[in-house]
DNA sequence: TTGATTGTAATTAATATAGTTACATGTAAC
DNA sequence: GTTACATGTAACTATATTAATTACAATCAA
């Protein structure tokens, strides 16, 4: 299964309220350009809040960011928005038959391995920030 | 959202046929040791059979590994199994708004980065054989 | 006080997982 | 050829997650 596109959206998001730095990013605003509901933009900018990524205050209009573009990177995002469970990347079946040689060792012996699979994958996220999103994204429209 | 144990499960099974080679590893057999049922490990043996990785016939008790243990990935495992769809182990929102700027260009910018990443991870699986799991595992038995 | 916005709970439809039952199909052995 | 047994599949269930949506209390600015 894929892994939500909760992620890509706080991408979008963050970078869209850089572009914005200068107007109001509401929920309204953002969810325009995201193409869904504001209620669901708020539900991730709460996550992005509690990460520390965005400032975003009750009854005011608007979200800012918290950090600057090139303190974030995706793997931020990616943890904020709570994809992935904790070193839980891949699932592995409980209760192997410990009787069986196989059984009682196949956990701890593809844990690590697995683990070390997921790292290489979040090490990747770790290495693009946003501000590499948002220059890609000028570079892009220079082009068109 | 994590990914299916199909995957764990598919390693278990194919480090079990090697350990039972001289036996039968029927269904049944292997279910007993992942703790499963039967016809859950006929589903994933089907899968792996598609992907030539193991022989097994109807009527006719046990599966055998078609290939040596040094020549079956965890990679291979993890694309017989299809837990993840190919190149969308992160999926990204659908129909971002082509008049923001930033909506016309997310898609484009990130699915790249995206795969990179998961193309890291995958590395790391096809470079690891359950021959390696099998020898893992006979070392860690050793030791207790 | 009014109007607009955020924060959050609740609901829905669609989809995937993991477990399970049931049974048709295929094979070997008697 | 009949019996016993195993594989291959379809169908069904319970559970969980996603994404979309509605509704509304709490909060703040004007």
């Amino acid at each position: 299964m894929s892994i939500s596109s909760r992620f890509a959206v706080g991408v979008h998001i963050l970078t869209l309220i850089e572009f914005n730095k200068d107007g109001v990013s509401s929920s309204e605003y953002l969810a325009e350009s995201v193409n869904t509901n504001p209620a669901l933009i708020r539900k991730i900018i709460g996550m992005l809040k509690k990460a520390e990524l965005v400032e975003v205050h009750p009854g005011i209009a608007g979200a800012n960011l918290a950090k600057k573009l090139s303190e974030i990177t995706l793997l931020d995002v990616y943890k904020a928005v709570n994809v992935v469970p904790e070193n839980e990347l891949f699932s592995v079946h409980e209760n192997p038959n410990p009787k069986c040689l196989v059984g009682r060792n196949i956990q701890e012996t593809i844990i690590p391995i697995l683990s070390i699979a997921q790292l290489a994958m979040e090490k990747v996220l770790g290495s693009v920030t946003i501000e590499d999103i948002f220059e890609a994204i000028v570079e892009k429209e220079k082009q068109k």
